[in-house]
DNA sequence: AACCTGACCCATT
DNA sequence: AAATGGGCCAGGT
């Protein structure tokens, strides 16, 4: 129990210490990021973290979308935040990730 | 164990 | 990047 515990932290900090390098202006997606910690096919989990990432302290994460730049659903300030940042916005639901895609 | 859910991804149409 | 269908993985009932 105790072993499960520290292993999901060990796996949040480095979600988060991901997120933290994503540079103002671009975004990454959540695949990226999963790929990124040798957990490829966890994507999904980097969302449920991201869900509760105010929790854990305050990282950038409204500069992590879907593989076809869609927000999070049920998170409407994250447009706003992104398009002060000068984030390339398709609509008010959408990146355009072919201009603002991080690149590590 | 079985079943459902989700801030997901991919290939196909 | 629109709609569908299938796959994946962790958590909760």
């Amino acid at each position: 129990m105790e072993t499960k515990r520290i292993l999901q932290e060990a796996l949040i900090y480095e979600i988060l210490s991901v997120v933290e390098e994503i540079p103002e202006g671009n975004v990454a997606t959540y695949g990226q990021i999963a790929g990124l910690i040798g957990k490829e096919k966890n994507a999904r989990l980097v969302g449920k973290v991201l869900s509760m990432a105010e929790y854990y302290g305050t990282y950038p994460c409204h500069r992590v979308v879907n593989h076809a730049g869609r927000l999070a659903p049920g998170w409407f300030e994250q447009g706003i935040l992104l398009k002060e940042e000068g984030v390339p916005m398709k609509d008010s639901t959408h990146v355009d990730l072919k201009k603002c895609q991080w690149d590590p």
